[in-house]
DNA sequence: AATAGGGCCAACCGCGGACAC
DNA sequence: CGTGTCCGCGGTTGGCCCTAT
């Protein structure tokens, strides 16, 4: 093993380490960046374990990979995580658990490791609390519920005949306005909807009663200002997202006529 | 001003699936 | 069918930065 010293971006010397197998580890230099931006453009994605061979960066494939995916791409965005984008992480981690870049593939421009580490900083120490509160039970009922619902009219969708809605089903992934549409109901439609579009004045979206009646809801955009913090609009008005989830865990306790209130739990 | 603690994020590691031979 | 290689995924770690004390 050998180790060298030299300048990071900001300045402070780094230590690098030659690991004795030959490859590089630790953090990535500029000129590293470089040859692997270089590589790709060249190459294109896939074949990392040819990079250090053809482009003459001592790191291996895996690495190579990583630093792309996570942080060299072009599509990537920046930035913090948008109340949409945890809406949707909330919502889709509740239908697939930690597969992190099934999630991913739902938020453009946003990487496994990237919503891995958000949920883990933001959400994890959370669901170490012994007792959830009514709200977060609702929520959780919510996501259950509509998760059911979903998977429900997936099915119904997928058993009819008609092979043009089938395959946009299957075959979405690449059309990001009609993936949302097609994969998601409820909050998780709206909220997908009005992260990708921002010229209408608002989108709409469904949740379910139990009777199965289709709840419609309108998630906002900016010129809605208030939903810009996480909020959704129903035959009621104007919801945030915490009185939204109280309202239903209300309605679960039969505190309020359910169908004053979205959507009707039990 | 010093320091402890937590948040955040880039990077590494181990594992398993897909595929070629 | 067995083996080796490549690739992608999820879990974990290490270090920087910010904030509270």
């Amino acid at each position: 093993m050998s180790w060298g010293i030299s300048c990071s971006s900001n300045g402070t010397a780094v230590v690098e380490q030659e690991a004795a197998s030959g490859w590089r580890k630790g953090p990535w230099t500029a000129e590293e960046d470089k040859l692997l931006i270089d590589y790709v453009k060249l190459h294109g994605e896939g074949r990392w374990n040819s990079v250090s061979r053809l482009a003459g960066l001592k790191r291996n494939g895996k690495s190579c990979r990583l630093r792309w995916v996570n942080y060299l791409r072009p599509d990537l965005k920046r930035g913090h995580i948008t109340p949409q984008e945890e809406t949707i992480i909330v919502e889709l981690h509740a239908r697939w658990g930690n597969r992190w870049s099934t999630i991913a593939r739902s938020l453009p421009g946003r990487t496994d490791n990237e919503i891995k580490n958000y949920w883990r900083t933001h959400f994890k120490k959370k669901t170490k609390a012994p007792l959830l509160d009514a709200s977060q039970k609702a929520r959780n009922r919510l996501l259950r519920r509509q998760q059911f619902h979903q998977q429900h009219k997936e099915q119904q969708q997928l058993n009819q005949p008609d092979m043009k809605k089938r395959i946009s089903l299957l075959d979405d992934t690449n059309n990001d306005d009609n993936y949302h549409v097609a994969q998601f109901s409820g909050t998780q439609e709206a909220a997908a909807a009005a992260n990708s579009s921002s010229s209408s004045s608002s989108s709409n979206g469904s949740v379910y009663t139990d009777s199965g009646e289709e709840h419609r809801i309108f998630f906002g955009n900016d010129m809605l200002p208030a939903a810009e913090e996480g909020s959704l609009w129903d035959d009621e008005g104007l919801w945030s997202l915490e009185e939204y989830f109280h309202a239903a865990a209300a309605a679960a306790m039969g505190r309020v006529p359910a169908n004053l209130v979205a959507p009707n739990f039990c």
